[in-house]
DNA sequence: CATGAATGAGAGTTCATTCAT
DNA sequence: AATGAATGAACTCTCATTCAT
């Protein structure tokens, strides 16, 4: 399964070949089809697999501010650090089109994210940190296609991220109100 | 290329086949690669041919405000009329990754998009009528990033864009302007 | 491979068909893949199987005169009784040419052959009982020249090599030595 | 069909296309069926252009060891200076077997070589200049098949030549008699 | 659990040949 | 005389899958 991840983020599914699967893994493709009837079910493995790995070290409790920004610098991280996974999850997003058993796991997964999102923003919101004419719901999907936009330009994310953080925070730090002083700077880590 | 066109929007690349495509078009599948030589090439002109098809209605003229909204709209109207166009776009974006002469024809047509909104941006900007705080390059990328998310969601374009553009715009509570003037009219979703 | 190897008696190289070596054997074509990776590999194990047949019933003991004789004897009789080893040897000579694989197997085989009939002639000359002016090298380039040139015209193989015997084995016009004696009973043609 | 021939001499008869002969004179491909109906046309062509390469320099006066030793320079001249010339032989030698067409041209061909070797041995054997054993039909098949044999190895034909010549000449050169002064010598070049 | 031989559908590509212009 | 589009048969090779062991 974590064979199939790797080529899968060398080659695409397009590329996806059974054999080399076994090989890197070191067994039969014979045996491989023991474990896993058809390639049909190794995909929905690794999709299950890929999401698995997202954990949104999404705090409940805190500013939702500082919420938010860590949930962008923790994707920023990912990204930098486990570019593979961004890859694949580019990957499972244009197979969930045909491909029904992968959507349903993409979906489910999207879903606890827009969850997290709205949750954290309609608090924002509520307590008065945030633009206030920001809709939860339509901001939370997009971030959602901002980020999918941006795992296809890896080395862009984080100033993509940081000038949507930016949009998000609210009023736009007119000379004559002060901003939030610890989040107004532009963050270039 | 126009049946590969739409056999790229029904089955993707992975499913394209020559033979498929021939048949479409009513040639033999030899026929076919009289006038492409190899599948390579046919794919390259399907390239061509999708980023050719998108003419930016960007008119030069005129408020940049106004030239940003109808920006979105055209897009936002492409993707409802022709949803074709941006599945294909998906498609090419994944296989621009291992395929260089896609990859080239995507960087050119990209940057001509880029190029466009950052002008526009940075007038928006000269002209005070956007948000002060916005970095146009950073936000013309943001802007390309989420379309690019918003195509694998087409029926939640229009609330993204909205929303996107909502925040571009500026803060909707400065004290001299009243608020929701210019953004609540557009809605449109 | 033994059916690739009659195949190729049969209509040569050129007209070798993996479909048809398969079908002869009873398979199906996919099955002959799994054994022999690329047509590559089937031209090389029908080479070396080729060559593995000539087995030099070269003595190495006993009188030079004689061990040539039979030498020529088991070449003409081999060419009578299986046409196909020679047919097949013309086509790998030729395919030798631009094919590594099958050049190494057959120099490597008429090496072998080379060093045969140089030994032999070295010691026939050293024993007297053969032309004194032979060149044991040239000789063998000779006959092995000769042998290649008689496998197109395999009708008339015993002559040639009835008369290349004659010049090889001497002067028949030696004062003290009877003529006629040891090569006009050898004639077999 | 020069062309033809100097594509056969490169990659064979099994790599001869068409469209490459006709890239090589610079005309369409369809234009060289015009001119050749069919492929074994163009391959008869050049069959009949390289037989009619071969101008035998045989004269038919003169000392028949000085003819016969100028027959294997020239053989050897036109070896060393038109090698492709050989090649191409070789691969109609192949390409008889199974294609009448050429079968004739080469039959034709040889016989006339034939004819012209037997004359001149015969002549030879007459004038008691010859080895007196040699049968001169016998002789005649062992100098062709030597011939087509030292075509596939061009660097030693020379010494080959040699060998053939010293053994056909005659009586080896007892030292109680004087050889043929000007033609015992080891030939070299 | 694991293997390797076997399968069959089908892929892209090649090439001699034909035909309308 | 020459062209280029079109053809169709056939090629080698691929790959997911099956089956007997």
């Amino acid at each position: 399964m974590q064979a199939g991840f790797r080529l899968v983020a060398e080659v695409g599914f397009e590329g996806l070949r059974l054999r080399q699967v076994a090989e890197d893994v070191g067994i039969d493709h014979s045996t491989l089809h023991h474990h896993f009837a058809t390639k049909q079910d190794l995909v929905a493995a690794i999709a299950a697999y890929t999401v698995s790995q997202f954990w949104f070290t999404a705090q409940e409790d805190g500013d939702p501010v500082v919420r938010l920004r860590s949930h962008f610098d923790a994707l920023a991280r990912l990204l930098r650090e486990h570019p593979d996974l961004f890859t694949v999850t580019v990957e499972l997003d244009l197979r969930a089109r045909r491909d029904p058993t992968v959507r349903a796991a993409m979906v489910e997964h999207e879903a606890g994210w827009r969850q997290v999102l709205v949750r954290t923003l309609a608090e924002g919101l509520a307590g008065g940190t945030l633009n206030r004419e920001i809709d939860p719901v339509a901001t939370a999907e997009l971030i959602i296609a901002t980020v999918k936009g941006a795992r296809l330009v890896p080395g862009r994310a984080d100033v993509i991220f940081d000038q949507l953080f930016a949009l998000i925070l609210g009023c736009p730090l007119s000379d004559d109100r002060p901003p939030n002083e610890e989040t107004s700077e532009k963050r270039t880590s």
